[in-house]
DNA sequence: TACATGAAGGAAATCGATTTCTAAATTAGA
DNA sequence: TCTAATTTAGAAATCGATTTCCTTCATGTA
C-alpha cells in the first residue's frame, strides 16, 4: 500500500511548483540575484528549508563550469607545517564560501599526478600544491594551467612552471638559525642537509654558508653532510662526526627528524646538549617541545603561509583580475629552546 | 593574429566528430561497456589521450547520479590515529578507483554540520565519519542517510544513528594497558579521562575500573580525575595528586598528551620514571617515542581501521549488496615503552 | 495622454556524460 | 536460402542549475 522506498532528490522545480513560480526565478532567488524581488527570496528561501532542498553542486558546476572549490596537495597532511598551511587555507575558503579539497601525494610523484588528474576532474577552480620529493618533470602542473585552473605553488616549488609562488625564505632562516648558535658561543659547526636538488633544502644550505663565511668560521669539508633528513641517517652521521679527529660543537639540520637524530647520538655517545654540542632544527615539528633537552628549531608560520596563498586566489585572482603572478616570500622565526641555548639558559618550562 | 585565449574543453563529442562516431559509442568506450567493439575502443582511447580529453566528473555526477568519491570527516588530520585511518582509506579508495574528499570539523559541531552539507552537495556516494568532540545532536547524520548517502561511523561514534559502525575495542585496550601497570608491580593507579560523554572514554574508563577490581587494588576516589586530556591540565591534576596524602605509583592516561602531562609534573616534582612512578597513555602519538624517557602507550592501528572501514563501503555495500549494518571491532595493542617498565628494563633505542 | 525607463519574472537553451531504446548489420541455425 | 538471434552503433532523452534573452507591467516624465 505505502510505497516510500526512493524518493527522489528535492530539486529547484519542486520549490518552483510548491511557490507557484519559475525555476529559473527560484535559482535566482537561491543565489540572493538582483533580479528578483525580496518578497519571492523570502518565500523561496523558506520552501527550500521546509522541502530540505540540497544545492547539487554538479548540476550547478556543469553549467557554470566553475565549482567555488578549490583542491590543495600535499605531500603530507601530518607534517606540522603542512598541517598548519591547511589549516590556513581552510579557514580562508570557510570565510570566502568556499569548499576545499585535500590530497596527499605521499611524496610519491606517481600519486602526485592522480591528484591532480582528480583535482581537475572534479572541477576545483585553484589548486595549492606543494610538490613531493619524487617530483622532477612538471608537465602535470602544466595540465593544471591547459585546463584554465588557477595554480599556486607554495614552498616546494618548481620555478620553470609559470604560477604564482609563495615560498618561505629558506635562506634567511637558515642563516638566522647558524647565526643564533654562533652567537650561543658555537664555532665548528656541522651541517646535515637535504637533497641538492630541492630548492628549499639547497637553500638552507646557502643560508648555513653565508652565516659560517660571514663570521670567518674554519669549517672541515667534512661537516656539510648531504641526504641526511631521517633520524637514523642523521644519528649514524652525527656519530660518524663525534668519533672523528676534530668533532663540530654544533650541528644545524635541515629538519627536525634530523635534529633528534643528533641528540640520540650525543646522548649514546655521552654529550651533554647543550653545554657540549649545541643542535638546532628545521620546521617546529610537535615534538620539539618534548623531548630532553628540548630542541630549538625554525618555526615557519604555515598557518600564515596558508592564508597568503589563499588570499592570492580570493583577492589578487579573483577581485582585482590581476594578470600578473605573485611571488611572495614569508619570513621564518628561530625558536631558540635548550639543545642551543648555553649562555642564555632555558629550562623546558619557560621555552619560547 | 594569433588568438588562442580561451580553447573550450574537450568533450566526448569533441572524440566522437575526431573517431567519425557517435559521443554516445565514446561514452560506452570510455567506460569499457561491451556494447562497444575492441576496435572502437582501442581507437577511441587513443583519440581521447592524443586530444587530451578529461573526463568531466560534473557531468557524470549529474547524469549518473553517484561520484564514484567518498568522503571522510575527521576531528583534526593531523593526530597520530586520523592520519593513519585516513591513509587507510586512501589506499582501499586507489584500489577501487575512487576518490577521497578529506574534511576537517576541528572538533567543532558547526564545522563538522558543514563538512557533511558540502559532501551530500558533492554527491558522494559514502560518508565516514569520526564525531568531533562537540558533537551532542545528530540531525546531521540523519541527514546523510536522507539522501540516500550511506553512512559509516568510525571511532567516536553515536549508537543513536542507525549505520555501519567500526570501532576500537577501547575498554580492552585500556583494561590491557592497567594490567600492564599492575604485571610491572604497580599497585596505587590514578586515571585521568575525558570527558564522561564521549563512548570512547567511557569505555577506556570502564576498562581501566575492570582491570583494577580483577586485581582487587584499593583506589582512592580521587584518584579518577575526568577531563584531563590535555597536557597543562594533566600536568596540573598530578601534581595535585604528588602533593596529596597517598600519592599514586602510577598513570593510566586516556591521551598521550596527558600523559606527557604527568611525565612533566613527575620531572619538576623530581620523581624518577619508571621507578618511582609508571605512566601509560593512549593513541601512540608520534612524540612518545622520543620524550625521555619514552613514553608507553596503546597502539590503535589506524591505518588498519581505515582499511577496514572502507571496506565496509566497496565490498559488504556496493558488491555484496548487504542490507544489515556492519559491526566491527579492531583490537589495539600496548607498546610497553620505557615509562611503564621498571621489571623488564627497555632503553630508548630498543623499545617496540 | 503618450512615451521612455526600469523592475520583476518566465521560457528555453545550455553545460557534458550517460543510458535507454531502436535500428542496422552480422552471424548462426534450420 | 531464409529466419532468428546476436552484435554493434546511433538518436535522443535525461540529470538539475544557470543564464540569456524576452515579455509584461508599473512608474516616472514631458
Amino acid at each position: 500500500m505505502n510505497r516510500p522506498i526512493k524518493e527522489k532528490r528535492v530539486t529547484i522545480h519542486d520549490i518552483a511548483k510548491a511557490v507557484g513560480i519559475a525555476p529559473s526565478s527560484v535559482s535566482k532567488a537561491l543565489n540572493d540575484l538582483p533580479s528578483v524581488s525580496e518578497k519571492v527570496k523570502t518565500l523561496v528561501r523558506a520552501k527550500a528549508r521546509e522541502l530540505n532542498y540540497k544545492h547539487n553542486l554538479s548540476a550547478a558546476n556543469l553549467r557554470r563550469g566553475s565549482s567555488r572549490t578549490i583542491g590543495v596537495i600535499v605531500p603530507r597532511v601530518n607534517v606540522a607545517f603542512f598541517a598548519d598551511t591547511i589549516a590556513g587555507i581552510e579557514e580562508t575558503c570557510f570565510e570566502n564560501n568556499h569548499r576545499l579539497i585535500i590530497c596527499q601525494s605521499n611524496e610519491s610523484f606517481e600519486k602526485e599526478v592522480q591528484a591532480v588528474e582528480t583535482l581537475i576532474q572534479q572541477n576545483v577552480d585553484c589548486i595549492l600544491i606543494s610538490l613531493s620529493q619524487e617530483t622532477q618533470t612538471v608537465d602535470h602542473l602544466r595540465e593544471i594551467t591547459n585546463h584554465h585552473i588557477h595554480l599556486i605553488q607554495f614552498d616546494r616549488i618548481n620555478p620553470d612552471v609559470e604560477s604564482h609562488i609563495i615560498v618561505n625564505d629558506n635562506r634567511q632562516a637558515a642563516y638566522k638559525a647558524v647565526r643564533h648558535l654562533i652567537d650561543e658561543g658555537y664555532s665548528r659547526i656541522a651541517f646535515l642537509g637535504g637533497s641538492e636538488y630541492l630548492p628549499i633544502y639547497k637553500h638552507r644550505k646557502e643560508g648555513y654558508l653565508s652565516a659560517i663565511r660571514e663570521a670567518d668560521l674554519d669549517i672541515p669539508y667534512n661537516y656539510i653532510i648531504n641526504n641526511a633528513v631521517k633520524t637514523e641517517t642523521a644519528l649514524a652521521k652525527a656519530l660518524e662526526l663525534f668519533y672523528s679527529k676534530h668533532p663540530p660543537d654544533a650541528f644545524f639540520t635541515v629538519s627536525d627528524f634530523a635534529a633528534l637524530g643528533v641528540l640520540k647520538a650525543a646522548r649514546s655517545f655521552g654529550l651533554r646538549v647543550p653545554d657540549d654540542l649545541g643542535i638546532i632544527g628545521f620546521s617546529n615539528e610537535a615534538f620539539t617541545d618534548v623531548t630532553t633537552p628540548t630542541l630549538s628549531s625554525v618555526i615557519q608560520w604555515g598557518k600564515n603561509l596558508g592564508k597568503e596563498a589563499s588570499d592570492i586566489y580570493f583577492n589578487t585572482i579573483l577581485k582585482e583580475k590581476k594578470q600578473t603572478f605573485a611571488h611572495l616570500t614569508i619570513e621564518s622565526t628561530v625558536a631558540a629552546r635548550e639543545s642551543s641555548c648555553r649562555k642564555t639558559k632555558k629550562t623546558a618550562l619557560e621555552t619560547d
